[in-house]
DNA sequence: TCCCCTCGAGTTCA
DNA sequence: CTCGAGGGGA
């Protein structure tokens, strides 16, 4: 290539031909440098190649290609990643730490398949990289999304940054489906990372503390240009919607994968019984140290994909797979001192201050010791030295003390019995494991909790509001309540002249802030805090009352004890005695009323889901429901019917307009096909009322 | 009344 | 992610 014409002086129609080979080019080299491990040429050779693309591209930016090994869309950092729902649910995994565990699951396998105890078993063993999972779109064999996992249904959107992967095909080669989904794992090897870390100190910016993060970090970019130049690699080992069946065995499916042009790691292998299994589970921890990248243990699947089917899944999740983890890393130290933090239901939470320590490539200062009886179970005492583990996850957990190294005047730990905030009493409730605060709305530590959590994401997901503003703002007096954040705007030149602040910093607060002056019910609903109320019980709520002000009418009047609406309350799906206890207990309080209507008159709350409206189709109709319902009570139905404006009778006549029809439904039935009158299974009259939709 | 499932709350570190 | 507890179906 030494005698390729300067970029310069190439005709647009020279370009595109070059162009065109460069990219038959560098994906020759790519495959055979990340699928087979064996590259071409050297590194040098290979960078040139990728420059004079580059250089070319550049001037000639109509001539850039689709299938560009540049792949770098949208030069334009994003504004932030879009979610993306997975077609199939990304799977998690269950663990086992043991040969005995290990068995268990064997024998799960076998008696739900209704097998023999002693029937073999065949397996795919791979090792499980600690990396990110995502999963590849392809329509028609070419590449279209690429999203993290997220929670598992939905993830982010990082198509952009995955196009930058050498090891990510952008076409699979040769026949593929019309619509897959490919899963696997974005890592970075221990030598790559070492590498960027290197390169980053050299740069005077922040070091990652591992393998995992540094990939992390790599790819959930803004900016899909930095990811380019990071060096991911990839291996694909799963399967997600397919609109075809692509294999029989899960080793077919690997062999498919190989085929299509992606990684698959080279150690995975088909093992033929459970023997074989627990000796690739012992190979593989010998070979863990020397292997060019992280893996925290080794995941087993039941090749047969019939099979996979039959065993279905138990929660999240999969019945056919597992993950046998290596035991987790542990060091020990020295537990310095016990401090109590104060949530904001007022639960009182013990704290392990640590003597800093790495713990598989973490630095691990603190770990919660969850309550009082966590503390006399492993009589933990401040002075001991304690062993510390991270397991699979991030969290670090003290999994014991070393009573040899106890000081012998270490002294049992005394859980206080008053909150450290207020001083008011803390009481365990008889049954309750947690200790709380019985301060109330005059704790000071819950007020800043509370107030944390109305700004925090799912709330009102104010930028710029982190627990350490909110404190801050709370001390001094600038907010005390909910309602103040609003009126922060009046305060921007007194923020702005605060340590650490400045005009742009504040004027940003209070832009973030005016920004979400406008509110779903459902977010206003979990912001208020109220115990009990999550997300999604906030969601139901927003769902079934519609709007602020019937909400608020309905939870006064749900004050008197068997009044309707607290009948009401009581019988929507989903919500039971305690959640009630803590609404009606919520609006009991004065000053708790007080704050709804102050925020009331500063925010516009929107009104959830369309249904209650006169726009529904079932507005004035007159409807009957008979049999059992099975996704709802009968009096929730009754109650979601009337908030849709029709009207519920018991009886059928030949003016009712939908007899609503629910297992074992009898006489009203048949008097509805007699009388002609239409009926609507239990499917049909959920989508109707509205229930199914967001 | 018991069991299963889902939801809520709390936590660590980069 | 994990634990505890609430809710609902059997």
């Amino acid at each position: 290539m030494s005698e390729r014409p300067p970029v310069e002086t190439l005709t647009a129609a020279a370009a595109a031909a070059e162009l065109a080979a460069l990219a038959v080019e560098i994906a020759r080299l790519d495959a055979a440098y990340y699928q087979d491990d064996a590259p071409e040429v050297t590194d040098a050779v290979y960078d040139a190649l990728r420059a004079r693309n580059s250089a070319i591209e550049a001037r000639f930016p109509d001539l850039v290609r689709a299938d560009s090994p540049n792949r770098r869309l949208g030069a334009v950092p994003a504004a932030g990643f879009a979610k993306r729902r997975h077609l199939q649910p990304m799977l998690s995994l269950g663990n086992v730490f043991s040969d005995a565990d290990f068995a268990e699951f064997c024998a799960r396998v076998r008696r739900f398949l209704g097998l023999a105890e002693d029937a073999g078993l065949e397996f795919v063993g791979e090792p499980k990289i600690d990396g990110l999972s995502i999963s590849l779109t392809y329509e028609n064999g070419t590449l279209t999304h690429g999203a993290t996992r997220g929670d598992g249904i939905e993830g982010e959107d990082v198509t952009a940054n995955l196009r930058t992967l050498a090891a990510i095909p952008a076409r699979l080669a040769g026949a593929a489906p019309a619509l897959i989904e490919i899963r696997g794992e974005v890592f970075m090897t221990k030598a790559d990372f070492l590498a960027l870390n290197a390169e980053q100190e050299r740069a005077g910016r922040k070091l990652f503390a591992n393998p995992r993060n540094a990939a992390a970090g790599s790819l959930r970019q803004l900016d899909a240009n930095i990811t380019a130049g990071r060096k991911l690699s990839f291996f694909a080992y799963a399967m997600g919607e397919a609109s075809e069946p692509v294999a029989e065995t899960h080793a077919d499916y690997l062999a498919r994968l190989g085929a299509w042009g992606f990684a698959v790691n080279p150690l995975s292998r088909r093992l033929k019984s459970e023997a074989e299994a627990r000796d690739f589970q012992a190979e593989m921890a010998a070979l863990r140290a020397a292997l060019a990248y992280d893996i925290d243990g080794v995941v087993y699947k039941i090749d047969d994909l019939a099979w996979q089917r039959r065993l279905g899944f138990a929660g999240r999740d999969p019945r056919w797979a597992i993950a046998w983890k290596f035991p987790a890393e542990r060091a020990e130290t020295r537990l310095e001192a016990i401090r109590i933090q104060v949530g904001r239901t007022g639960a009182l939470t013990p704290v392990a201050v640590l003597q800093p320590v790495n713990v598989g490539g973490v630095l691990v200062s603190r770990a919660s010791l969850h309550n009082e009886d966590e503390i006399a179970r492993k009589d933990i005492r401040v002075g001991d030295t304690v062993v510390v583990e991270r397991a699979g996850d991030v969290i670090p957990q003290i999994v014991a003390v070393i009573m040899a190294k106890r000081p012998r005047d270490a002294a049992a730990f005394v859980f206080p019995d008053r909150c450290p905030a207020c001083g008011s009493h803390a009481v365990r409730v008889a049954g309750e494991v947690a200790r709380r605060c019985t301060g109330g709305l005059i704790c000071p530590a819950q007020a800043v909790e509370r107030l944390v959590h109305f700004c925090a994401r799912g709330a009102f997901d104010i930028e710029g509001m982190g627990e350490k503003t909110v404190a801050e703002f709370y001390e001094d007096g600038l907010i005390r309540g909910p309602a103040d954040i609003f009126r922060l705007a009046a305060h921007e030149a007194e923020i702005a002249a605060r340590e650490g602040w400045g005009e742009v910093s504040a004027r940003k607060l209070i832009a973030a802030i005016a920004a979400r002056r406008r509110i779903p019910l459902a977010r206003f609903l979990f912001a208020l805090g109220i115990r009990r109320v999550g997300e999604t019980t906030a969601k139901l709520l927003a769902r079934h009352y519609g709007s602020f002000g019937h909400w608020r009418a309905e939870m006064t009047a749900a004050q008197v004890v068997g009044s309707e609406a607290r009948s009401t309350l009581g019988n929507i799906l989903g919500i039971g005695p305690a959640i009630a206890e803590e609404l009606v207990d919520f609006f009991a309080e004065e000053r708790n009323r007080a704050v709804l209507d102050d925020l009331a008159g500063l925010l516009e709350i929107e009104d959830a889901a369309p249904m209650g409206g006169g726009d529904s189709a079932i507005a004035g109709k007159l409807i009957v429901f008979t049999g059992t319902l099975t996704t709802m009570t009968r009096a929730e139905a009754k109650t979601r019917a009337e908030a849709l404006g029709a009207k519920v009778t018991d009886s059928v006549s030949r003016r009712t307009d939908y007899v609503v029809l629910g297992l074992d439904a009898g006489s009203k039935a048949r008097r509805a096909a007699e009388l002609g009158v239409a009926t609507l299974s239990e499917a049909e009259w959920r989508t109707l009322a509205g229930f199914d939709q967001e």
